[in-house]
DNA sequence: AAGGGTGTTGAAAG
DNA sequence: GCTTTCAACACCCT
C-alpha cells in the first residue's frame, strides 16, 4: 500500500490508535526485516518504551520513542493491523509488538520486501535512504525551477525521474501516471525534453494530485485484505491507473498500457505528447 | 499451468 | 558519473 498518501493515512490512523502506549514485549518471527541489528537488541531497544509520536518523510514511517527512532518502510505490501493479544499470529505477520494494555500491534507483509530500523534519536535524517531524498510537493520550495534542475540534464524518461525518491519525495507508480496525465505528458519523453513551462505543471499537479489522495485516504487497488487506514477512496478518482483499454475521461480515446523504466504505465496516447 | 506482473528500492552491471 | 536491469518474496492472473 505504499505511496505518500496511504502512508500518511496509515501515520494518522496509528497515531490516533498507538501513541502513548509502552510496548511490553516484541516477538519476530523474520528477522530479515530487521536492518543492521539483530532481533535481540532490536527487542531490547523497544521494551519498556512508549511511543510518543509517529511521522512521516517521503514513504517513510517514523517511530518516535524517548532515546530511539523506528523507521519503517512498508515497501510493496507491508501493513499493520492493531489486534488483541488473544487473537493468533496469521500468515505473514512477521514482527509482533505487545503493549501492555493486551492489544498488539503486528506488522504483515506478504512478499517480506518491507524494512525496518532502530536509529538513536535525532539521527534519523542522516540515515541512508532518508539523507538522500528529495522534496516532497508540499510548500513553497517545490517548483517550476526546482523540479526543471533537477531533469534538465538527463536522458531517462520523466516517469523515472518523478519516481525518483531523490528528486520527488513520496511519488510512487500510481501518482506518477496521474500528475503526467494531468500534465499532458508523454511518461517516456526524456527529461531533458520537458520545458520550464511543463516543470511547473508537474509541480502543480503533483501538490494536487497527493493532496486530493490524502484527503480520500489514498488508494486501494489489488488489495486481499482490509488492512489498517487503508479503506481509500481514491481508487475511483484515477484517470489512468489500472485503466488500460477504458475511454480516456478527456478525450474518449482508449487508455494504453506500456512499460517504462520496467514499470506497467497507463497513459493517454492522445492527450500526452 | 508456467510465466509474467505486482502500490519499492538498492545493488550490480553496462 | 549516469542509466538500465535484476533481485529480494509470495501470490494472482492469464
Amino acid at each position: 500500500m505504499p505511496e505518500l498518501p496511504e502512508v500518511e493515512t496509515v501515520k494518522e490512523t496509528l497515531k490516533q490508535q498507538i501513541v502513548g502506549k509502552t510496548i511490553a514485549d516484541v516477538t519476530v518471527i523474520y528477522g530479515k526485516l530487521i536492518k543492521n541489528q539483530d532481533a535481540e537488541s532490536f527487542k531490547q531497544a523497544l521494551i519498556g518504551n512508549t511511543l510518543r509520536n509517529i511521522g512521516r518523510y517521503g514513504k517513510y514511517l517514523f517511530f518516535h520513542f524517548a532515546g530511539v527512532v523506528l523507521i519503517v518502510h512498508l515497501r510493496m505490501e507491508g501493513k499493520f493491523f492493531l489486534k488483541p493479544f488473544s487473537e493468533p499470529y496469521q500468515k505473514h505477520e512477521h514482527i509482533i509488538f505487545s503493549f501492555t494494555d493486551q492489544s498488539t500491534l503486528r506488522y504483515h507483509d506478504v512478499r517480506k520486501f518491507g524494512t525496518m530500523e532502530i536509529v538513536p534519536e535525532g539521527t534519523e535524517m542522516e540515515v541512508e535512504g532518508i539523507k538522500k531524498l528529495g522534496k516532497e510537493p508540499f510548500g513553497s520550495d517545490f517548483t517550476d525551477s526546482y523540479i526543471y534542475d533537477k531533469i534538465y540534464k538527463s536522458t531517462r524518461p520523466i516517469k523515472s525521474l518523478l519516481l525518483d525518491q531523490e528528486i520527488v519525495a513520496g511519488l510512487g507508480n500510481i501518482y506518477v501516471d496521474e500528475v503526467l496525465f494531468l500534465s499532458g505528458l508523454d511518461p517516456r519523453r526524456p527529461g531533458k525534453d520537458v520545458s520550464r513551462i511543463e516543470a511547473g505543471m508537474i509541480a502543480k499537479n503533483c501538490r494536487k494530485v497527493l493532496e486530493k489522495a490524502i484527503n480520500l485516504g489514498g488508494t486501494t487497488i489489488r488489495s486481499y485484505t482490509s488492512s489498517l487506514g487503508v479503506s481509500g477512496r481514491f481508487q475511483n478518482e484515477l484517470n489512468v491507473h489500472t485503466r488500460k483499454g477504458l475511454p480516456c475521461l478527456k478525450c474518449g480515446n482508449s487508455i494504453e498500457k506500456t512499460r517504462v523504466g520496467g514499470r506497467g504505465t497507463y497513459y493517454c496516447p492522445s492527450c500526452q505528447k
